[in-house]
DNA sequence: TAAAACGTTAAATAAATTTTTAACAAACTT
DNA sequence: AAGTTTGTTAAAAATTTATTTAACGTTTTA
């Protein structure tokens, strides 16, 4: 190998490492454990990897190559391949950011809605009982129904969200919002 | 204070904490400190409070409460309000979640295009530099062209983000999606 | 002008998370 | 069936992050 052509193989790998360290860094910020979002954005430029190819590419141990590889398919960023002919499982990166984002995001927003409004609905009932409370002074039942009013209200803004979840699931945002719109 | 009261009291109480808890967890899911989070959920049922009065209510240092209402501030999820008389600064909770979802999104997408954008765009021309040396293989000028595509598609999507925040920002999509629709 | 109140910064401690090393289990090869 | 290969689980080590204690600067009050 010619001493330019290795200068231009180094040339395209520090290229791609500016975007693997941005992208990297942007998982991170969204809770990402850094050798997920090194891995998945290392795979952002490879057709398929096995363990053993992310270990050997990013220098870490195979547990945590493993464990890595489970998480980025929990939030489907990486999909199992079959590969015949080869024992090791291999993975592919999903290149396509706008189905990670309707994935990553939908899931996050739906547990929301669900662990805030179930926590909202248990408290709307005691708040209910204290005012239904014979024995309450009309302070304490003023109170109750303050906070049970403030919970009804923020019940508008998890139904948006749910709204915004289906919504983007069933592809309708992009009919607001068109993926094609140039600059 | 009789007896009853006090346990209704006690019961007012036990229900803002069922809220407080899921709000503060989901908070954590998004890259704020529990104390921040703890604060801010606790905020939330409240009208305004000092410094002092966070201490107090979170038993947690005052260092602690300093550092997230700063934070709290800088997502926008607090403010700080001027009350005469009182040498304490006060601070009140933005009760608003559809205000706390387009500060906090779009703060967090705009900065993520941005950074992006900026190694897309190095790289980039990394690629075509490559592309253009003469001294490089066909094989090489392949592969960096390659990348090079991968990376102006990619782009899509930045922009397609840009102008969700876009019309975050300016309220149109609450007319692809009201907030007042119904269960 | 001295003392107190308030908030922030910096260093130190504590806690939590991430990664690794080591041990294990299952599937395959020979 | 014994020995590999592959991937995972569990315990330990390392790193990072969060919180506290201590010190400081500024403003206010007496």
């Amino acid at each position: 190998m010619s001493e330019s052509t290795e200068r231009s193989r180094i040339k395209i790998e520090e290229a791609k490492d500016k975007v693997i360290g941005a992208i990297a860094e942007t998982m991170d910020l969204y809770g990402v454990t850094p050798a997920a979002a090194n891995l998945y954005a290392t795979m952002y430029f490879k057709d398929q990897m096995t363990l053993d190819d992310m270990r050997t590419e990013l220098e870490m141990s195979k547990p945590s190559m493993s464990t890595s590889v489970r998480k980025l398919q929990e939030i489907e960023m990486v999909k199992k391949t079959f590969t015949r002919g080869s024992r090791k499982h291999t993975y592919v990166a999903e290149k396509n950011f706008f189905r990670s984002f309707m994935v990553f995001y939908c899931q996050m927003w739906e547990r929301e809605v669900k662990m805030n409004m179930e926590a909202i609905e248990e408290a709307q009932e005691d708040f209910i009982n204290v005012i239904k409370d014979s024995t309450s002074t009309p302070e304490i039942v003023a109170d109750a129904k303050k906070y049970y009013d403030q919970l009804e209200e923020s019940k508008t803004y998890y139904h948006w969200l749910e709204d915004l979840v289906a919504n983007i699931r069933n592809g309708n945002i992009f009919e607001f919002l068109p993926q094609g719109k140039k600059e």
